[in-house]
DNA sequence: AGCACGCCGACT
DNA sequence: GTCGGCGTGCTC
């Protein structure tokens, strides 16, 4: 007998195939099941998905001609179907971000899957199933015991393991929240024969340090396949193999970027989101979703608990685990004190570094490093300890100038600079990477007379080698490393560490001791403790005080703090760590704030300030970002689908609690040529937001088709938006 | 998205 | 005379 079935592809939302597909199949398949189908000429995989509601208008396949449908060509029964939950997850992954279902659904599973025929996948699978059985059993001896946790550490431990909520673990650098996940996934391991975790971590630099420390916990105990990760800088195959062993089981722990919230894990029991505060969690393209806020509807979903750790916590999170009596949702565990020397669990309490200011409107004009700072620097480097220095703009000079007229090293392509780079002696406009040779003489009025305005960290670098030409190394300090010679310095940002292994190995140089001054962009504030640092300055963080962006100085303040951690992680440095700040506003709230070490004071005052001015989380917004040939064809597209609302269906019940404000050009109208508007659309409630875009999107693709889309390249909404 | 079909410029 | 540019259109 031949059964319908609705079946999902990855067709995007714009290609009018946004629903299921109508196939035949020999026999009733589980929602779940993956299949291989023909469309138009190709075949591709497909996943069978529940039968759209009964009754309602969207039943594809009725209007089809019966004698159009086409039968499935392949049913991938070795794989077992995903579960409701999974497909729920996506389910709603798709509406809340305002995705088709078959885009997101068959975006989360791994690129391979989706090339691989029936044939070849069963192939794959024996091979697995093959090396499985004949890798070796674990062995529980060589199990190395978990350190003893610290007072602070063990009471946390207790509210988490009796919460109902979700968790937010605010702990400071160094007070030891990795030792919180992997003694949560040990209990949750022990006690649950075959229940599974989810750790997840903003940047793939940092999965690799985490999986050390997880396998070296768990391989023994649970197997070297127990735990696996999940990254985009992982190969194809090695994709497919963590997903498949997470999907059968056989993985208990899955360590990942962003993308592993949507690993198939039928028995997940915890997930752990650490950073969480880190924008990297938030996709920028395809369905723009929040891998963070995922994983607390996940955990609900799955009946998880959830845990999210941050020494700065989103604003989100942090307003969210205010006390239960205010309407906090989420439990608040806070680890104020960071753990002894060299991570041994102690409560005596390493010492956060003092922050210094440094008001830069009483130092020589224009200098880039100021006395105090170059002062503090060379005692450093005169006991033989390590220095950071901060500054977010890679390169030699942001700009470069000609003397005599006002050419300037416009991108040709974007509405921005091309970035001067002494290296490679190139202008390289980091928005769309154009890049040519940095010309002898002004291309306008060829004058010889270009010079570079501004600053960038290889311009930094050169700087700080000059002003520390006449220090020498401490003769006494290290015997490994040459005496008495001049002072190193290494830069660490993009461009230093573009080809492979080139992180890794800058990162052994500075932790060897090998290096004196390392100066770098924010790839150095995260993650990576650096122990023989003493010394952390932030050149020129001024910027960030006067974005138009709401986020901002939270960003900032983040940022900063972080940058603090990096320094003084053992104690008895601790007490002589200092972060150097250089700012035009010395007495700005946020270095007050920083000063103190006083997050909660930082997120109490800025979420007043968001509650006055009606931003998040006090209001939900979305925004609508159109390419187009030209800024007035963007702008002309948002406008009139704007203009369209007010026609659709319960226009005026949108209208009473949806505000849509004009579009306006991104603030960087134009990237490789394409024009950039944008639209903000805002409301106090969260589900009047949802029920108005998802009305709207058919109002958005009619205003494609006529008048005003024309020259429009395309359009996507971004649902709670990190940055305006 | 892919992959077709479909009409106008510079090459063997 | 072809090869090939990417502009619409369709896929259960």
């Amino acid at each position: 007998m031949s059964e319908l079935l609705w079946v999902l592809v990855g067709t995007p939302a714009y290609s009018q195939m946004a629903r299921p597909l109508t196939y035949i199949s020999e026999s009733r398949l589980a929602p779940g099941t993956l299949v291989r189908v023909p469309l138009g000429r190709r075949e591709l995989l497909g996943v069978v998905w529940d039968a759209p509601a009964e009754g309602g208008l969207e039943l594809n396949g009725e209007d089809l001609a019966p004698e159009k449908l086409r039968c499935v060509s392949a049913v991938l029964d070795a794989i077992p179907p995903l579960t409701p939950g999974w497909r729920q997850l996506l389910a709603f992954t798709a509406s809340y971000y305002q995705r088709s279902l078959g885009e997101v659904a068959l975006a989360a599973l791994p690129p391979q899957l989706r090339e691989l025929n029936a044939v070849q996948l069963a192939r794959r699978l024996k091979r697995y199933t093959k090396a499985c059985a004949t890798q070796s059993a674990p062995t529980r001896a060589a199990a190395s015991p978990s350190p003893t946790l610290s007072a602070q550490q063990s009471s946390v431990m207790a509210q988490f393991a009796a919460a109902t909520t979700p968790c937010l673990l605010f702990g400071a650098t160094g007070s030891g929240k990795t030792e919180i996940y992997l003694q949560s996934v040990e209990q949750l391991l022990a006690k649950d024969a075959q229940g599974q975790a989810m750790v997840l971590v903003p940047e793939i630099n940092l999965t690799p340090q985490l999986e050390a420390r997880f396998e070296s916990r768990f391989s023994a105990l649970y197997g070297r396949d127990a735990v696996v990760s999940l990254h985009s800088g992982m190969t194809p195959a090695q994709r497919l193999k963590s997903w498949l062993a997470a999907h059968s089981g056989s993985a208990r722990i899955v360590l990942g970027t962003r993308m592993a919230i949507f690993a198939s894990m039928p028995w997940l029991k915890l997930i752990v989101v650490d950073e969480e505060h880190d924008p990297s969690y938030k996709s920028g393209e395809g369905a723009r979703y929040s891998a963070r806020d995922l994983a607390v509807y996940r955990a609900r979903l799955d009946g998880a608990r959830v845990l999210l750790g941050s020494a700065t916590p989103s604003l989100e999170s942090w307003h969210r685990s205010r006390p239960a009596s205010e309407g906090g949702r989420y439990l608040r565990l806070h680890m104020p004190a960071r753990v002894g020397p060299a991570g041994k669990a102690s409560d005596q309490p390493g010492r956060l570094p003092a922050v210094r200011m440094v008001d830069m409107n009483h130092q020589p004009k224009g200098c880039l490093i100021s006395p105090p700072v170059l002062e503090a620097i060379i005692a450093r480097v005169q006991r033989g300890e390590q220095s950071m220095v901060f500054l977010n703009q890679r390169g030699y000079a942001p700009v470069l100038l000609c003397a005599d007229c006002d050419w300037k090293s416009a991108c040709p392509h974007c509405s921005a600079y091309r970035v001067f780079h002494k290296s490679d002696r190139t202008l390289r406009c980091h928005h769309c990477g154009y890049a040519d040779p940095v010309p002898r003489a002004c291309p306008a009025c060829g004058s010889p007379e270009l010079s570079g305005a501004g600053r960038g960290t290889e311009r930094l670098a050169e700087h700080l080698a000059e002003l520390l030409s006449g220090v020498r190394r401490p003769d006494s300090v290290s015997d490994q490393w040459p005496l008495g010679e001049p002072v190193r310095i290494a830069r660490i940002d993009a461009d230093s560490t573009r080809l492979k292994g080139q992180l890794g190995s800058q990162l052994a140089r500075v932790h060897s001791g090998e290096v004196d001054v390392l100066v770098g962009t924010q790839m150095i504030a995260k993650g990576h403790d650096f122990r023989g640092i003493t010394l952390v300055a932030a050149v020129n963080p001024d910027q960030a005080l006067f974005s138009s962006d709401f986020r901002a100085p939270e960003r900032l303040f983040s940022l900063l703090l972080q940058a603090a951690g990096r320094s003084g992680r053992d104690a008895d440095i601790g007490t002589r760590s200092e972060m150097w700040l250089q700012s035009h506003q010395p007495r700005h709230p946020l270095f007050e704030f920083l000063k103190q070490h006083d997050f909660a004071g930082f997120a109490g005052q800025q979420l007043n300030q968001r509650a006055q001015a009606g931003l998040p989380p006090f209001s939900f917004q979305a925004l609508v970002r159109a390419e187009a040939r030209s800024q007035q064809q963007a702008q002309g597209f948002l406008d009139a689908a704007r203009a369209g609302a007010a026609s659709m269906q319960h226009a005026q019940e949108f209208a009473a609690g949806i505000n849509l404000y004009p579009a306006v050009p991104m603030s960087m109208p134009r990237v490789a040529n394409v024009e950039r508007a944008q639209m903000l659309i805002e409301s106090v409630s969260r589900t009047a937001l949802q029920r108005f875009l998802s009305s709207w999107q058919a109002v958005l693709h009619q205003t494609r088709g006529q008048e005003a889309g024309n020259g429009l390249l395309r359009w996507a909404i971004d649902v709670d938006p990190l940055a305006i």
